[in-house]
DNA sequence: TGTACACGTGAACGTTGTTCACGTGGGCGG
DNA sequence: CCGCCCACGTGAACAACGTTCACGTGTACA
């Protein structure tokens, strides 16, 4: 059924990359694939869904690829870190795509819950993970837009510069996340 | 000299509590000042200049009121966090209006130097203390701008339990570079 | 008195998202 | 083979947006 309609996805994702999210309309969309603005409609209700759509799939393509099922709580924190920072970074203006998009996400939840439940094992109250976990998630999301901001001002830093600025303030939550570990644990 | 400029600033501030951020056109705050959307031109050489100036006027009204001169450096770090997430809720969609802003703010690096000094002096390592600096910045962002993209879909939670959560957090960022400090530091 | 200037008008331009009545062609059941 | 459905697309229009521009005002100052 919906073969044309993963096209117009598709379409729309590649043209976010030559064009970014301001230049994304629904005129070019449709141009880009022969065809009239209004005909996109029958494929989609709204730009909105259609937006929804493309975070959907850019969310959920690379889930996998984790660190690894049962590595140490802080190696798999920094897999879905970094791995969420690589699924923004991969697209033109990704990070600002993604927060315009509202939704608990079926997947998202459960890595999510699951990390939980990795940091309370390792010792880490369980209210406490929570919170670690929000931390992790704010940070990543606050870096993230501010880095795609600039970027598009501005091709400051390299790529490895701001990898390891990223990953050294990941370092210091983590730190502060033992902390709070090493209170119910002995060393 | 900029009278009917800063009436017209004003106004836009008013009014964007009242809309929000994509309520707020051009044609809307020209009635509301009854005048028609050309005249606004005449004092704001485009939309993006006088979201520019919003921005400008709302980050710098609140500078004060900083926790103290010279408390502990986690003190203050808490001071300018909250603060800052303090201006950013102050206002509907002040976190999404923040981020469309692009420059490094006279008065922002500032206290942003003195605050990485102050870190310096405290025991940390000077590059540490700027990536402190900038992992808190990221954590207030990102804290924030979902917090208020969240509100603006449903309302919730609490503004103390927001605040609790928040404030968690930050806790956690601060007991990492405790950490940091206290290795160069004894105690 | 006259001239400069700050301010506002009104109409238009181009672009955006979105809608709607209308076509068109291929496949499937009778 | 006929007829019908259905997915798909057209083309024109609508309302709203930011922005521009030639043209009017009034007030203040020389």
């Amino acid at each position: 059924m919906g073969e044309r309609r993963a096209q117009v996805l598709q379409a729309a994702i590649e043209l976010l990359d030559e064009v970014g999210l301001d230049g994304l309309t629904m005129r070019l969309l449709a141009s880009r694939l022969g065809v009239r603005a209004g005909a996109l409609y029958r494929h989609y209700a709204s730009k909105q869904a259609l937006l929804d759509a493309m975070v959907a799939h850019l969310a959920t393509a690379p889930a996998d690829a984790g660190p690894s099922p049962d590595s140490p709580w802080d190696e798999r924190l920094r897999g879905v870190a970094t791995g969420l920072r690589e699924v923004m970074l991969a697209h033109r203006d990704g990070a600002r795509l993604m927060s315009t998009f509202h939704h608990p996400g079926g997947e998202a939840v459960a890595t999510f819950h699951g990390l939980v439940a990795t940091l309370a094992a390792a010792g880490v109250p369980a209210d406490t993970a929570v919170v670690a976990m929000d931390t992790v998630l704010a940070y990543v999301n606050g870096y993230t837009i501010e880095e795609q901001a600039r970027e598009a001002v501005t091709g400051a830093r390299t790529r490895e510069r701001r990898d390891r600025a990223f990953g050294d303030g990941l370092e210091l939550i983590i730190a502060g996340i033992r902390g709070f570990a090493a209170l119910s644990d002995s060393r």
